[in-house]
DNA sequence: AGCACGATTAACT
DNA sequence: GTTAATCGTGCTC
């Protein structure tokens, strides 16, 4: 077994943190101790109550809370009515900042993530932060959740790095109301290079 | 108790 | 390119 990202990764400043998470393994192991992993390739930071895109900046709510917990917790959320969306926190406990994690390469478990995901062609199985959480069975249970502890069933194990030809950096997405110079600063982290996570029979695309 | 909004998605023109 | 879906959350009355 890899080893996991320990607490003292999250630890860390979140914009490290979202860009050295990437070509990280999420794994996600089921109540069936299914196992479903992907390489991680798409997230945003959303750093403190100064930034006009991260929830934080309500103030601490019952529903935001986790921001402001322990790195390595879950902040897990739900939007648009019918959306869950992971975040892993980082930084210091009491300072509210976490990364979004908005696209993975399926590895394992690629059966139940099919059904999941019914109807749906396994280029846009996990491409969206939504789409992720469906697939993975992630949801308001997980919020608060700590990965780094040892009985953990969301935990991110360590891969290769993903070199920095292969990563491209932008303006986060969707936060169309919100503020310059927080609307178009480059928080988010993508794989670009299309080919980067191509293993043996398995030729997805990453797209996005 | 009512209401506007949303770190999105899928379907459609 | 546009837009409906769908409801928890936080704010106002």
């Amino acid at each position: 077994m890899k080893p996991r990202l320990s607490r003292s990764f999250f630890e860390r400043p979140t914009l490290s943190v979202a860009r050295e998470l990437l070509g990280q393994r999420l794994v996600r192991i089921e109540a069936d101790s299914k196992r479903l992993t992907g390489l991680i390739c798409e997230t945003e930071a959303y750093i403190g109550s100064d930034d006009d895109g991260c929830h934080a900046k309500a103030g601490r709510t019952p529903r935001n809370q986790s921001m402001w917990g322990r790195a390595g917790v879950c902040y897990v959320y739900f939007t648009y009515g019918m959306h869950w969306m992971l975040n892993l926190v980082t930084e210091q406990e009491g300072f509210p900042a976490a990364v979004l994690l908005r696209g993975v390469h399926p590895q394992e478990g690629i059966e139940r993530i099919q059904e999941r995901r019914v109807g749906q062609p396994r280029q846009h199985w996990t491409d969206g932060p939504a789409k992720l959480c469906q697939a993975f069975g992630i949801d308001s249970k997980h919020d608060g959740h700590d990965i780094c502890l040892p009985e953990s069933v969301i935990f991110v194990e360590s891969a290769d790095r993903v070199d920095d030809r292969s990563v491209t950096v932008g303006p986060r997405v969707g936060l169309n109301r919100v503020a310059e110079p927080w609307k178009s600063i480059p928080w988010r982290f993508r794989v670009t290079t299309e080919t980067y996570f191509e293993r043996g029979e398995d030729h997805d695309v990453i797209k996005r």
